[in-house]
DNA sequence: TTGTAGGCGTTATCAA
DNA sequence: TTGATAACGCCTACAA
């Protein structure tokens, strides 16, 4: 045995795998095996409490493998196991604002479940991502997550159609709408920036968002409507002002909308950040938040609500959850279930001061 | 040999992995040799472009795995190499603002040696971040490279020292002063601010900026305080204001400074959203930015920096070159190199109008 | 030029 | 209750 194992230090050098942790390679389950006396099967059977094994020498077995600070090796036991125990992160919004709770709730549903993640940064570039598809079949992952910095259908991963790796993917559709994913209810939660608004007593209510062309926009637009539609107010268009995600556009909105002279008692804007250069605006022109206009955003940017004057009121999307789902949704797959088609997770209004359902009690409602 | 290659279907189960891919599982080095007409050994030469192989028998082994779409397996690979080519990533700033771009030079980093990155997100939690370590030793990884949310020292990571997987700290240092650790130098980005303050010929310059606790903090001081005393420029203690990192400071700062009426041509913030507070605050007080008083951030932080009015000048960290030195150092450890202590890379300064160097020109320096 | 055999570290089956 | 043995998928030295 003795022999068998010291066979080990003349093995020949890898080709291209320099000379790391050679020196004092880890123990394998040889090394405890002999320490404790016992065949490497039974150590096995120790070590993992399957079989029938006397007390002592299980004992022994552990003692061993403590003495020798042993840690399985995890590739050899995937490799007979037949899976890896990982799965692959694709990630187009290279870390960007949204990214980061997405794959935090990934990340949670990963680890109840002991599997590891591949994190792959593609950057909205279809080469690396070819490149990496193919690096994570090869590692054999046991399905593959995809993220987006937005909510719109994308061209499917293209994962070999022959043994074919489980995608679902988070915070973007596939164009393929059977595909697996999991996105924010934008509808609902314009709707529900609107229903409080109007229980606020708001009436004549605008909607300064981003481009059309997004998804996420026209939905929250939908789910405006409805809920004014519900209660019976009217949408005049001239009250929707489509434009671009950024503060420059909250406040030129703020220009547009003073310029037209029209009468407006809250805004809904489409981000936190459009919020932002509303808000600012706003104060230049010394109209009051939320006195004379109420303000609902969209993101809970945190960073950003929470420093506003006044602090913000607005939609958070529960990215974590949708993170969270999605990584459950993949392991339910892996589990051999069926999953198809969107799942929406629904978003959460969180109230602040400008849209000041406090200060509003105490006037009439208009 | 058909039969050899048949007898995979009899395989059992795993105890622990369900019934994924096992219907069509993925073709093995085996099926594309049968495919071919030769061995496996010969296939795999072929396939590695090893040894000496008749050109014609090369071509159909190629052909053969391409029928089959054979991707090999990079579990068994790396089983025989010795490594995993893949490498830990220990976050502890969940994604936070400054994990994102250090996340992205180091995944630039491993992508050109073809490592994959594990994703370990420990949220300051050291339970979770002693079991991600177990588990990434389990894995095999070739190292471990550790972010954090600020570059104050940390206690070591413990990797068992029987056979230590190199670390690398990146935008954070080991309390053990000989562990690598790449950072970005706030003592060179301070001085960086202060010159360009004083080549736009500003001389009463002040400093508003985080809690002191934050090397950060005190390193950028210095770096001031050198800057400042190269020129001959006194720096009073009234004009330095350690604080929170928070638009809100930024304001009341403001406050004081106008309070206390100091005289002042000039705010170094110790941060982009600082600096945020400050020029809103200036601008409530028709303080006119830069004309009045210039300002200098600190982060580079685009979409603050950019949206502000007049857009800030800053200093840039260059967190994605943090990242990317801290992947390439471990690389070197890997490799067989020695690498030891705190490499601090270069800010950089980013000009914008807030530090009006067009505007001066036009006016006599101070 | 190609095939055979042994081994990487682990687990499971079956025999002892 | 334990120990051989044969996989898992791949690579490489050596034999043919």
């Amino acid at each position: 045995l003795d022999h068998q194992v010291n066979s080990k230090s003349n093995v020949v050098m890898p080709p291209d795998g320099p000379a790391v942790g050679s020196p004092s390679a880890r123990p394998t389950i040889a090394h405890v095996a002999e320490r404790a006396g016992v065949s490497v099967g039974t150590a096995s059977k120790a070590l993992n409490g399957r079989g029938q094994l006397k007390e002592s020498t299980r004992e022994r077995v552990w003692a061993a493998a403590r003495d020798l600070s042993f840690v399985p090796s995890a590739q050899a036991q995937n490799l007979v196991r037949g899976r890896s125990f990982a799965v692959g992160l694709l990630t187009t919004d290279s870390f960007g604002r949204f990214s980061g709770p997405v794959m935090r709730g990934i990340e949670d549903a990963m680890g109840a479940e002991q599997l590891s993640l591949f994190l792959c940064d593609v950057r909205g570039d279809a080469i690396r991502e070819r490149h990496y598809v193919q690096t994570l079949i090869a590692r054999r992952v046991d399905g593959l997550i995809v993220t987006g910095r937005r909510t719109d259908p994308r061209t499917p991963i293209a994962v070999g159609a022959v043994a074919p790796v489980p995608v679902v993917y988070a915070y973007v559709r596939s164009s393929h709408p059977e595909d697996p994913a999991v996105v924010p209810d934008d509808e609902q939660g314009g709707r529900l920036a609107i229903e409080h608004l109007l229980d606020v007593g708001r009436r004549r209510i605008a909607h300064v968002t981003g481009p059309t062309r997004f998804l996420a926009v026209r939905e929250r637009l939908k789910g405006m409507r409805a809920a004014l539609s519900d209660a019976g107010v009217d949408l005049p268009e001239s009250l929707v002002l489509p434009g671009a995600w950024s503060e420059a556009w909250g406040r030129e909105a703020v220009d547009l909308i003073v310029a037209e002279r029209v009468d407006v008692d809250a805004i809904f804007c489409g981000s936190d950040q459009i919020a932002r250069g509303i808000s600012d605006a706003l104060r230049d022109r010394k109209i009051r938040v939320p006195d004379d206009i109420a303000l609902v955003g969209f993101d809970n940017w945190e960073i950003l609500a929470n420093e506003m004057r006044p602090p913000l009121t607005t939609i958070d999307m529960n990215l974590e959850k949708v993170g969270r789902v999605a990584g459950e949704r993949l392991l339910a797959i892996v589990g051999g279930a069926e999953e198809h088609g969107v799942q929406k997770v629904p978003c959460q209004l969180i109230v602040r001061e400008s849209s000041g359902s406090a200060t509003l009690r105490e006037r009439p409602s208009a």
